[in-house]
Order: structure tokens, then C-alpha cells, then sequence
DNA sequence: CCCTAAAGCAACGATACGTTGCGTTTAGTA
DNA sequence: TACTAAACGCAACGTATCGTTGCTTTAGGG
């Protein structure tokens, strides 16, 4: 092989196991509680590894946002604005609600300020999710449902932003009604 | 004295420097690398006074975020509904930005999936914090500065939700300049 | 089938944890 | 002012996790 590196087999078993047992200590213990040995155990593998491998607990967690940011989220193009913003914020529902995207804010959330190739995994990650609700806003103006001159970025902000809040500061329940209100209520004047 | 108690003189020099202590320490190395050790040498105490007083760390954060919750902020009532808001998201600007109220919020974020007690204090934070909001507004009502028809609390999470997501999930600046555009385009269709 | 990247294993000192026993200071009271 | 007990300081303890190292074993790819 030229460069060296060996991707497949044993190693990407190794870092699918890891990557799987970080969310399930994350779950267990919280973030305060990852305990590195706690995940090499769970993970099958001795505790060397994750040390060789990511080198710190830090490049982990950048490593775990990394791979959970990577999976495409397919953008929805239905013909009616309201209909793929619906889609859009459903997902966030649904992201929100399960282990791996609560696992992901909580993680740039909690490290971020101090780790910064993680901030930057994260910004990219958030980038990339709103240059696909950006698209599907922009969408929607050439079709004359949202008026020109509207400031695009600030209002996907607007639309997804409450649920962040009641998810991770007021702790409060974040359901799909609760999404069609926030929508109702922040595109019904504009239409 | 009848229950022992003695909550003046010395015992509450200790707890003051404890918990400005605890906020340096986020500043420094964060909230993982919270140590209390170190935040014991940083107060100026000994290690054993903070475990007979809070007994973990989980206590001890879930005192520090229930000291600056108790503080009170002023409600303003200048008798405009939009002068009003933008005084409190101002005032939200203000505390994101200082080092006291990014510990509040984060130490919530982090901690109130795991700790009970510090998921109620959250609670009552922010439920007297939308209480005081929800006023301003009902009093604009009242005033006919916003149909009677409007989900009032809605209305706030609306507001203050996306400083909050700038600020704590995508890692973007919060100025008063983004406060007053959530603003406009918040209450801009209403009036 | 070989070569070697990658993982396992075992042990290390260092650090922080949480606890205990005992002596000292200090606040509140009589 | 003197007394009492609450609160803190101090020192030491065993434990757990950290992060590292040297060496051996496994298994993927040419």
C-alpha cells in the first residue's frame, strides 16, 4: 500500500464499536462522567487503542460530532415551502429526540469552547445544515412564498432555534406540535 | 441556637469565594476540567470543607446555578411593548456575554440530564425568567400592542431562543445588533 | 504466504477522587 | 466576657482514572 494506512476491516470495526460505546456512556453517565477505560470496556477493546488512535478524550468527542455530522440529511423538495419546512423541523424533532443528535449538541455544547478543532467540526456541521434549509427557503422566494427581501439566515434561525432552547436550556418536551406552532406562528404573518 | 445552623461570618465568606472560584475554573479549563481540588486551592480552602458542604460537584454546581438564578433582574415598564422587549433581550445579550451567565446556562446544559436537583432549580430559573417576560407582553396587550389571540410564551421562546442557539450551539456572536433584528423580524408582522 | 499496520497486554507514575480522624478557629449565646 | 459547638484546616488514606511505555500478538492487504 503507499501511504501506510489501513482503513478497512479490524479498524473501522474498532472505531464503529467505540464511536457506538461513547454514546452509550454518554447515555449511562452523562458527558461529565466518560470515563475512557469505561468506554475502551464496552467497546471490546483494550484502552490503548482509543490513546493510539484519537489521543485524547477531547479528539473523541470531535471525532464522534465529526462522524455523526457526516450523515446526510436529505434536504425535502416538495413544491410548497410550508410543506419542506414542516419536513425540515420534523427532523430536527426527531434528531433532538434521539441519543446520537442529543449527544452531538450536548458534546459541541460542553467542548467546544475549549477545543478547537472540535468548534471548527461544529461549524462546518452547522453550516451545512443550514445552507440546506437556506436552499429550501430560497426556493420557496422564487415561488414568490416568502417575500424577497427577507433575511434567509436569520429566519431558519428563527424557525429551529426554539426547540434547541425547550431541548437542552428550559427542558422542556420538543414535539412535532410543538414544531407546528413555532412554524405557524413565525410564517404565518410573512406567507 | 435552637437547629444549629450558622450561616453568617466565616461560613458564608467560604461559600462566596467557593463559588466565584467555581466560575473562574469554567473560565479557565471548562466544565470537564472542573477539578475540586483546584477549586479549593483557588478559594482559598480546604478540599475537605467543600465535600462536608456540597458533598460532589453535582451539588456544588447545582448551588452555583440556584445562587445566580436567585438574583433578580429588573422586569422594565417603560410602557412601550418594543422598548420593553428589547430591554430584556439586551439584558439576555448582556448575560450571554458575561462569564456568570454562560456558566448558568451551561452548567445546565451539562449537568441537568443526570442531576435531579438541578434540573428543578433550573425549572424554577427559568419559569420566574418567562414569567417576568410573559408580563411585559400581556401588559403591551392589554395596551393592544399584540392581538389578544397571541400564545404569549410562545412569543417569548420565539425572542430569546435564537441568541440562545448563537450563542451555545453554532458558536456565533450575540450582539445587541442581532437582538434588535430578531426583534424586528419577530414583532415586525404583529405590531 | 508474508509483511506490517494496528490492536492487545501489562505495568508504570501521576493526579484527582472521596473519606476519615483529629486539632484549631470562630460565630453565636448565656 | 466566657463558653460551646459549628465550621474549617490539616494530614493521610485507599481507590480510580489518567496518559504513557515497551513488548507481543493478531489480522488485513499485497
Amino acid at each position: 500500500m503507499a501511504d501506510g494506512s489501513r482503513p478497512g476491516g479490524r479498524s473501522s470495526r474498532v472505531r464503529a464499536a467505540v464511536l457506538s460505546a461513547v454514546v452509550a456512556e454518554v447515555q449511562r453517565a452523562g458527558f461529565a462522567g466518560l470515563s475512557m477505560e469505561r468506554i475502551a470496556g464496552r467497546a471490546g477493546v483494550n484502552k490503548t487503542t482509543l490513546y493510539r488512535r484519537w489521543g485524547s478524550r477531547a479528539e473523541l468527542i470531535s471525532d464522534l460530532v465529526a462522524e455523526l455530522a457526516a450523515r446526510e440529511i436529505p434536504v425535502p423538495d416538495t413544491g410548497s415551502l410550508m410543506e419542506d419546512l414542516r419536513a425540515l423541523m420534523h427532523g430536527v424533532v426527531t434528531a433532538l429526540a434521539s441519543l446520537e443528535g442529543a449527544a452531538l449538541v450536548r458534546g459541541v455544547v460542553l467542548e467546544a469552547e475549549h477545543a478547537d478543532d472540535l468548534r471548527e467540526a461544529a461549524a462546518r456541521f452547522w453550516s451545512e445544515r443550514f445552507a440546506g434549509a437556506a436552499a429550501v427557503v430560497r426556493r420557496g422566494m422564487r415561488r414568490g412564498e416568502v417575500s424577497a427581501d427577507c433575511d434567509v439566515d436569520l429566519l431558519v434561525e428563527r424557525l429551529v432555534a426554539p426547540m434547541y432552547l425547550r431541548r437542552f436550556v428550559t427542558q422542556q418536551p420538543v414535539d412535532r406540535a410543538y414544531a407546528d406552532r413555532v412554524l405557524a406562528a413565525t410564517m404565518g404573518p410573512i406567507t
